[in-house]
DNA sequence: GTATTGTATACTATATTGGTCATAATAGTC
DNA sequence: GACTATTATGACCAATATAGTATACAATAC
């Protein structure tokens, strides 16, 4: 059940190109920098987020990457779903047609309702709450010097 | 996000055990016969359930495998645990210690979100619900004939 | 003692993951 | 228009995990 790097990596660029709006376009560079991911692979991670329309890339010197649309409505499941594929635990949960047994078998309906679970998180999250998390956890250091 | 076959043919096998207890103990290649997986994998598989006290097995000639406890106190998220390892998304939400940015990281604490959606899940189902999920599954005609 | 069953270990093929690298395309700058 | 900075794309690669097979061994009921 693990969420590959494609995914972690992806949600983390993303979360720093929110937290830089100031400076788009962002540089693939600086991003690898910030986060500590190797360029290469972020260039391929970025791939699939330009083709989902999540984010937009200009060429060229003063290139750069940036968000395609507001932060309220990038969600992550949308972001997951372009850079793993399907969320779902196992394959029948989507296509039952994958398996002859799906009609009676129960232990898909539990894979479903993990599914569900799962897709409720990441539908709930946007790049926005992220970005107001960061803020917040950003934060309470300097509001202990006022205690 | 993916579970892997363990998981699944686990889960399975465990299910049809317990459907077939009063033939206990339940020979593996009955099992394998009824849930169309290969012997030699599935005598894989049984080998974590029995390490973990799940199920119990008995060599020999009239042997098998036995659920080790009552139906109700098996749950899914402790088969999982066994078969596939921790369910959690990303290592850093069980171990801090295996990034350094893991205090002020926002994304981790969606991970661990999404682990605990899971986790709910897995942790509320026991086979016992599994195995009346599925005699009610099988009824349904029967019931309808009565209207 | 022997057939029946599980146990353990080693092996293999394939897919996935996590990259690197070279090259092409594009936009700005002089 | 040449040069440069930057992203885009695709070929390639190594390590690891997954899924499964094969084989030899151990225990037990009969």
């Amino acid at each position: 059940m693990k969420l590959s790097t494609r995914g972690q990596y992806g949600t983390r660029m993303l979360l720093d190109i929110a937290l830089h709006k100031d400076e788009e376009p962002v540089l693939l560079k600086d991003i690898a920098q910030r986060q500590q991911i190797s360029l290469s692979y972020l260039e391929h991670l970025v791939t699939p987020l330009i083709a989902g329309g999540i984010v937009r890339s200009t060429r060229g010197s003063r290139g750069g990457i940036s968000l395609a649309k507001p932060t309220e409505q990038i969600r992550l499941s949308e972001v997951i779903q372009l850079l793993e594929g399907s969320i779902a635990p196992v394959a029948c949960v989507n296509d039952p047609e994958v398996c002859n047994r799906s009609e009676l078998c129960v232990t898909r309906d539990i894979w479903d309702e993990l599914n569900q679970a799962m897709n409720g998180v990441l539908e709930s999250t946007t790049l926005q709450n992220l970005v107001e998390r960061q803020k917040r956890k950003e934060q309470p250091e300097e509001v202990m010097y006022y205690i």
